[in-house]
DNA sequence: TACGGCATGTAATCGGTTACATGATTTA
DNA sequence: TAAATCATGTAACCGATTACATGCCGTA
C-alpha cells in the first residue's frame, strides 16, 4: 500500500482533490492554475493521465456522469488520504532553483557582447510582473484554496531576491542606460 | 542547425565541455558537481547519453582513446559553438521555484499533527548547510570553472531567503522549544 | 596477483511533454 | 442553427531516472 514510488505530480493531484473534496481533470486545472501552479507547473494533459494511474491503485475512486459531457468526477479513498499524509510526513529534499536564467549567466563567457545585460533585463522584467501578482494576493488576503498560507511568503521572498539580484547584474554591465 | 528543440541540459553539456576545451563524461561529471550542480543537477548517466545526441547533431566532436579506458573525449564543434551561443541569447521564461517542501507545506492542512513543525526543521537544516557551503565558496574566491561569477549571488541570495522562511514557519507553529 | 575502488558505460522503464482530435454549451 | 469557445480526452514521442554490468588501475 501507498508505494513510495509516486511523483510530486500524484501528490498533488491527491492534495488537491482531497482539499475540495473531489472534482474533475478540469477542475483541477483550474484550481493548480490560481494556486500551486505559481511554483509547480505542469502541461494540462498530466491532470488527465495522473488521476487514472491513481485509481487503478486505489487511491482515487471515480464515477462518470450518464448524460452530457460524461466527465469523470474524482474523489479520495481512504487509502488515499493515508498514502497523501504518509508522503507529507517524509522528509523533503534539497530544492534547487533549476533557472535556465542563471544557466545562461553562467555560461555567458562563452556568449556573444551584450547577452548578459539582455538576459538580465528580461529577467528583471519577469520577475517584477510575478512580484506585482503575489502582492495582489497577498494584499486580497488569500488564494482560492484552503491552505497552510505560507508558501505565498516564501514566493514573495524569492521574487524580491530575484528582482535584486538581475537588477545588479544589470547595473554591472557596461552600456547600460542610466536611469 | 542547431534544431532549437535541444533540452537545456544539452547546452550544459555544450557550455561545459566549450568552456574546459573539451574533456569525458566523467570530467563532465566533476566539473558539474563542483559548479552548475549546486542549481541544477542530473543523474550520471546522462552525461554519457547526452554528448552521443550531439556528436549525431554535429555538435560535438568525439575522439576515441585506443589503448587504456579507450574513453571518449568530446570536444565542441564551430556548430556545437554556434547553438550555444544562439540558445544564450534567446530569452529565458519564467523559472519555478519547485520547492518539494513548499508543497507539503501547501497541503500542510491535510497532514498529521506536527508535521509542518517536522518539516520546517528539516528544510531549515538543509538550507543552513547549503548556505555555509555557498558561503565558503564566496569566501575562497570562487568556484572551478571559467564563468560569469554571479550565480553564486543568487544561490547567496535564496538560501538566506529560505533560511528566514523556514525559520519564520517554525517559529508560528505550537509547541516549538523556544531556543 | 588479488583486491578495492575508481571509472565507464548500456538497458529498460517511466513520467512528462507535445501534438492531435473530438464533443458540449453558449451566444449571436 | 452556425460559429465560437469551453471542456475533455488520447496517442506518440522523448528525455530523464533507475538499475544493471563490467573494465581499468593503483596498491598491498
Amino acid at each position: 500500500m501507498s508505494d513510495a514510488t509516486l511523483g510530486p505530480s500524484a501528490y498533488i493531484v491527491l492534495g488537491l482533490i482531497g482539499g475540495c473534496g473531489g472534482g474533475t481533470s478540469y477542475d483541477l486545472k483550474r484550481w493548480a492554475d490560481t494556486s500551486v501552479g505559481y511554483f509547480w507547473t505542469f502541461p494540462r494533459s498530466q491532470l488527465y493521465a495522473e488521476p487514472q494511474r491513481l485509481v487503478e491503485l486505489g487511491l482515487l475512486e471515480s464515477r462518470q456522469e450518464d448524460g452530457g459531457r460524461r466527465r469523470r468526477i474524482y474523489t479520495v479513498t481512504p487509502a488515499g488520504r493515508e498514502a497523501l499524509r504518509s508522503w507529507l510526513d517524509t522528509p523533503a529534499g534539497q530544492p534547487e532553483l533549476r533557472d535556465e536564467g542563471l544557466l545562461k549567466l553562467f555560461f555567458s563567457t562563452q556568449a556573444t557582447p551584450g547577452m548578459v545585460e539582455r538576459l538580465a533585463a528580461g529577467q528583471l522584467d519577469l520577475h517584477q510582473q510575478r512580484l506585482a501578482i503575489y502582492e495582489g494576493i497577498a494584499a486580497s488576503g488569500h488564494g482560492t484554496m484552503p491552505t497552510g498560507t505560507d508558501p505565498l511568503g516564501m514566493g514573495l521572498l524569492y521574487e524580491r531576491a530575484s528582482v535584486a539580484f538581475w537588477r545588479e547584474v544589470l547595473a554591472g554591465q557596461p552600456g547600460q542606460v542610466s536611469s
